[in-house]
RNA sequence: CGGGAAGUAGCGCAGCUGGCUAGCGCGCAACGUUCGGGACGUUGAGGUCGUGGGUUCAAAUCCCACCUUCCCGACCA
């Protein structure tokens, strides 16, 4: 992709009225832009950065056995009614009447959709396990928006749903989800904390929070630094700031939520009517767990934990593209059909390329780069390319290899895939 | 929803004790010179001064109401 036919809006000012480091960084680089206050669009960049998470919890629910479906974000009054959740959820559901004088509601979550929907559909016990999810956009009338994204009246939300006919069942499923939540995190660069947590207003009985601790956090959460124990912040004045573990002393940080999960048990069956008829003839409730990541959070996550003063840096699972081109010398000149000429190799090997066509110094094109923090660079300049030589920038690292021009195509790929060679040898190809 | 602050060009701001044609920096367009860490010159485009009402010969400027945004608090699967 070249530079010049996307919009990648970079901004050389911090804008006002943001605190979050991830809040400026996401507005300076481009990636989302606010419509009003809780609500933002994504832009190109933004969008690439969404997608590549989408995928990787695609992968790992796939994986996990959850298979994908698309609820509807519009969903009547009279379904929330069954569970009594329009009255608990009232503050933050966005609700109205449409031209029909029906009362409607923006969901702010599914439980009632999902469990109608197998209410309709599973009737027997051959049918279960079964998970369901979705990677789509919720709706929470919040009273008070902060952190740009991380907190937002319209935002992006992975939720899957279990229906087990035992809790044995129930259990199982859990723990996948659990273990799959875990991989989704530490493949975008983000360490998080599992704490025991309260089920709020989604009820049920165990819950687990996955917490990334972050200045901009809103929970707290007790740390201990012998065991490694992570508990919620309200442990902290209950256990007088000693582990119940180990008895070291607690440190308390604040964290932002990133995933919660849930073990519902009969809650909404049962309010519901979802049953199925088990092997021993009887009609019972179906058991449910829900699980949840707040996916557009996610990305502020990543960027709060992967940053330096220059801008992002992106780890590379997530980046928008894997390489950014940059030449540095005038339109006609070798470094642009250069750029162009490895832009398509490198395309057609499947990797996604950023090339900074723009007839900008090469100061700005440098800040820029730093700036939406792609993970490699290739520097095409006239001073290198006298001698025949290119250079690769590791982001993260700001380490450079020079490479004869012709070798290119041999080494890059490699590096793109596996990371910056500790010795100049190894090598790779497309 | 309580307390505080602020709305003037895409972004950041000045002007405000009423008074010339509403300004500055960045960005944007054109031309020229530049070109390895946010280059420079010349010319130019871009504005319902948040909205409505009021006071006045005259309102970005004073008064009232409303809207919006941000911060603190309460709330938050």
């Amino acid at each position: 992709m070249r530079w010049t036919q996307t919009l990648i809006p970079t901004l050389k000012e911090v804008p006002v009225g943001t605190e979050a480091v991830s809040h400026q960084l996401l507005l300076r680089a481009g990636l989302v832009n606010m419509l009003t206050s809780g609500v933002y669009s994504y832009l190109p960049l933004g969008l690439k950065v969404l997608r590549r998470i989408e995928t990787i919890i695609r992968e790992e629910m796939n994986a996990a056995g959850a298979r994908e479906l698309f609820l509807p974000c519009l969903q009547p009054i009279e379904l929330w009614k069954q569970t009594g959740r329009d009255q608990v959820l009232q503050e933050i559901m966005i609700r109205f009447k449409d031209n029909r004088g029906r009362e409607m509601c923006l969901g702010p979550t599914h439980e009632e959709v999902i469990t109608a929907l197998a209410k309709n559909y599973v009737q027997s016990y051959r049918q279960l396990p079964l998970t369901l999810y979705q990677i789509q956009t919720k709706f929470r009338d919040e009273l008070r928006t902060r952190f740009g994204i991380v907190r937002a009246c319209e935002f992006i939300m992975k939720d899957a749903y279990s229906f087990d006919r035992d809790v044995e069942g129930l259990e199982r499923v859990y723990q996948k989800m659990y273990n799959a939540y875990q991989n989704v995190f530490k493949r975008c660069g983000v360490d998080v904390h599992i704490i025991a947590a309260d089920s709020g207003a989604m009820g049920g009985d165990v819950s687990h929070e996955f917490l990334a601790l972050a200045p901009i956090g809103e929970d707290e959460v007790a740390l201990c630094g012998g065991c490694g124990f992570a508990g919620a912040g309200a442990l902290w004045a209950e256990g007088g700031g000693s582990c119940p573990s180990c008895g070291k002393a607690l440190t308390k940080q604040v964290a932002i939520e990133l995933g919660h999960i849930f073990q519902l048990g009969t809650k909404y069956s049962q309010a519901q009517g979802a049953m199925f008829l088990d092997e021993d003839g009887k009609l019972k409730p179906m058991i449910m767990g829900c699980y949840g990541i707040g996916v557009s959070r996610l990305i502020a996550a990543v960027v709060e934990k992967n940053y330096d003063d220059n801008g992002i840096v992106w780890p590379r699972e997530v980046a928008p593209y894997d390489v950014e081109i940059l030449p540095l010398t005038g339109e006609d000149a070798e470094g642009r059909a250069l750029a162009r000429e490895y832009a398509e190799t490198l395309e057609k090997c499947r990797f996604e390329v950023l090339v900074d066509d723009r007839e900008e110094s090469p100061g700005r094109k440098f800040h820029d780069a730093d700036l939406i923090g792609i993970p490699y660079r290739l520097i095409l300049g006239a001073r290198g390319l006298k001698e025949g030589l290119v250079e690769i920038k590791e982001r993260r690292s700001g380490r450079v290899l020079k490479i004869r021009k012709e070798d290119i195509m041999l080494r890059l790929p490699g590096i793109l895939r596996d990371g910056f060679p500790e010795k100049d040898e190894d090598a790779g190809r497309c």
